[in-house]
DNA sequence: GCTTTCATTTTGTCCTGGACAAAATTTGTA
DNA sequence: TACAAATTTTGTCCAGGACAAAATGAAAGC
């Protein structure tokens, strides 16, 4: 029973797994094998993070999310490691609206609800599915951009979630379409936690009259699969946002797909299994939210009622 | 890179700790201690878990969390267990409304619709307050051990858990009181993905007047920091679940009380933290929903407008 | 009686340094 | 160009020792 004291100044490894989301023995073979981070000792021989080096290790999450390898990034300066943020790619802003900035400057001062507002008067002005595809696919990639430049700071971009989550929900409500076909069940593998692609495919599909079941994120699989036989689905539909292993993509949808009975239709979503369809025979692979529409149209020519 | 692969009809130690909540640390020293659990080993040494080891660990953290030592448990044979569960506290269900069973029943076949149906009118009938403290509270409370005792599956816990945050979030619509005082930040520490308190907490400050800005679950330490003293935050309120450490919630507490300057008030509710008044000092504790409008008042009467 | 102080046990977390399989990358081949 | 095999990188696991904080029990003071 180590942890509560408050080293003066600097934090020890649970704190900084805490807050850095890398695992105490990533940051011990790091040292290691890298020397970097390099710890300060107490009197017991603890580590002891100062907070420099904290904000350094955020840095190399940010990058390694990126797709960048640990032995080119842990060992460099933090002037290389900014460096290689500026560099990042995707420099291209798909023609960004007026008044996105205003809408960024909201994140940036925490004012939830002016950004609600406006949020909600672009979902009037548009319709929900245009709102989605015009607006929040293309604002989320900024947001998401922003947050790693710099721009905008871990608290703005989960006000953002937190405020699209509402708008959505109330608009999906509104919609709320019952009893049509086909009968889908939404949900996300364990170790996937962004909710939001879920959240934007059950508003796309829900207006055109589908009856949506979503289970929120990190459903097992065994689970996923005792839902759909359970609940009466026709089609079982995941997401994947950027950051999920394509591999443990592949290999979860291909294992659900064989635990699934024939007739209950598998589709999969989002940017890690973009590129996958050919990995994934039997599976349904939604390229965006305009294919998703159009992979309700088909499931509906081939189950005529 | 070990963890991810399949053992066919088993957990390994990573997964044994995301399900339970205990660290790898403490299951080793436990086996060693106590002689269990006691996993069986793959081809290449490393622990295995069986589901139904899995099982009693989860039984003995709830008994863990009502005050038992592990020595007296950890050894135990299930039956033990099963009995010192029953003859624990909370054997008291708070008068169990009528139409529990059914709302456990659309649960178990993943009916959201009429569960969503059921909680619509159950806060239509009580008020949103009295719907919190009368019925959601202790039918979370029923949901969580009816999947302790397997009579409920993930699927079904994950639907209630969306269903309510549907209902919810459209009720802290309705009554959006923006503009009041006190200016509310609500969020979890990293590690705490359990939104569903943080809402509870929101939509019982929302109708009070309060300004409530949340920020969903996970923010670190130094973003609740940033964000507090950016947006003309009065108070900052942390949600812990029951799973969540306790040391790690009285040590985080207490570094955030430390940052964040005197004119910003720190509360912290859930059961975690519900016993730890007097190891943090300058925070206020709350015990349930109702003292979240005690704390409410005493703020407003330190300091009138 | 009750609370406070001190000694003892219990318990969770951290340590070192080694090992290895899964993932990513590079190289070789059809 | 695409696929398969060899290689490097990288995260996670293991053992067993250590120690301080927490909980418990005993002793002493009011």
């Amino acid at each position: 029973m180590k942890n509560l004291a408050n080293h003066p100044d600097g934090f020890g490894i649970a704190a900084v797994e805490r807050d850095t989301g890398l695992p105490k023995d990533t940051l011990r073979v790091w040292e290691r094998r890298y020397g970097f981070p390099q710890p300060l000792r107490d009197a017991n021989g603890e580590r002891v993070y100062p907070a420099a080096q904290v904000d350094k290790l955020r840095l190399i999450r940010r990058l390694l999310d990126q797709g960048l390898r640990p032995s080119r990034i842990v060992a460099a300066s933090t002037d290389e490691l900014a460096q290689l943020l500026e560099a990042s790619p995707e420099a291209a802003p798909p023609a960004a609206p007026a008044g996105w900035n205003t809408l960024l400057a909201f994140m940036q001062r925490q004012d939830g609800a002016a950004l609600q507002r406006a949020l909600q008067q672009s979902l009037l002005k548009q319709g929900l599915q245009r709102f989605l595809t015009d607006t929040l696919t293309p604002l989320t990639d900024a947001v998401g951009q922003a947050w790693l430049r710099g721009e905008l700071n871990v608290a703005g971009e989960h006000l953002y979630t937190e405020q699209v989550h509402n708008v959505l929900r109330g608009a999906i409500a509104n919609h709320g379409g019952h009893g049509g076909a086909p009968s889908i069940l939404l949900t996300t593998f364990p170790n996937e936690l962004h909710s939001l692609g879920l959240l934007m495919a059950e508003a796309m599909f829900a207006p055109e009259g589908a009856h949506c079941t979503s289970l929120g994120t990190q459903t097992p699989l065994a689970d996923i699969e005792h839902a759909a036989t359970q609940g009466g689905i026709d089609v079982v539909a995941l997401s994947f946002s950027a950051a999920y292993p394509p591999r443990q993509a592949v290999e979860g949808l291909n294992t659900l797909r064989a635990r699934l009975p024939a007739s209950i239709a598998l589709w999969a979503g989002g940017l890690a299994v973009r590129e996958q369809q050919r990995k994934l025979p039997g599976i349904r692979v939604i390229a965006d939210l305009h294919d998703g529409i159009a992979a309700l149209a088909e499931w509906r020519a081939a189950h005529p009622a």
